[in-house]
DNA sequence: ATTTCCTTTTACGTTAACGTCAATTAGTTG
DNA sequence: CAACTAATTGACGTTAACGTAAAAGGAAAT
């Protein structure tokens, strides 16, 4: 069955976030969980939508930034003019992130090359003491 | 000559921040501009690293995380245990940063993908529009 | 029925990364 | 020398993203 129920905490557990946090993720909007009385109840969507929240915050993204990612999936295909508006946004965001990644090599690259000068000194270092 | 100065105004509106960050970062011991008596006098040296410490806040970093990160930079050649000390922790940055690429990768992926989608909702739309 | 456990809402507290403002000082221009 | 202009330190304010604690409700086990 696919249709299985998380508690708050269950999903807390899973998810290696607090309770609060996901409360709090529900009061900026990103998730909205079903109800039974006052208790809410978690679904695989709600899950795999926590997982990209998680997924954005590790990657530097405000939740504000994330709530405009996720808000592209939520797009009306009903109407035209937001479909467009959405691609346009889609497309903007796309940018951005090429633009990041872009930038992270770049980080990536200079780690590799002070890596190896660090370890070329650390040789030269065994010689001078190995001819002692 | 590669030795000019700037003033921390300059500095500032080269690098489209305010004087208040520079020297929120100086608090921090992220950077350390020279002294003509109270006055703070900034190289191409203090440019450059205020660049990579931009770069790093663009990228989802905490100022912590780059400092750490500045500090690979600053080790001392003649002690061999450092040096090692420094490597290792390089060597974990980089992993770190091969992840978030990955991610990062991901969730580009993720957005062309619904970019596609979207695009073929909107084309169909289209054709039912136009057969009217 | 009372205790236990989990949940809910409300509300105040905390940290990072600055913004903003005030008071003071140092240099220079009319 | 008076009047700007730009710099400095100090201090309090602000926002995002939660932490933490208190009060109250419902269901289940003893």
């Amino acid at each position: 069955m696919d249709n299985y129920q998380y508690s708050i905490a269950e999903l807390a557990q899973m998810m290696d976030v607090t309770t609060r946090t996901i409360r709090y993720y529900e009061e900026l909007g990103l998730i909205a969980p079903e109800r039974k009385g006052s208790v809410r109840l978690y679904n695989e969507g709600d899950r795999v939508r926590l997982k990209l929240i998680l997924r954005g915050r590790r990657l530097g993204f405000s939740l504000q930034e994330i709530e405009e990612m996720l808000s592209l999936y939520d797009a009306d295909p009903t109407e035209v003019k937001q479909l467009q508006e959405v691609i346009r946004r889609g497309d903007q965001k796309i940018k951005e992130i090429e633009d990041q990644i872009k930038d992270l090599q770049a980080v990536h690259g200079e780690l590799i090359e002070l890596r190896a000068k660090l370890n070329k000194t650390l040789q030269e270092k065994w010689k001078g003491e190995s001819s002692k």
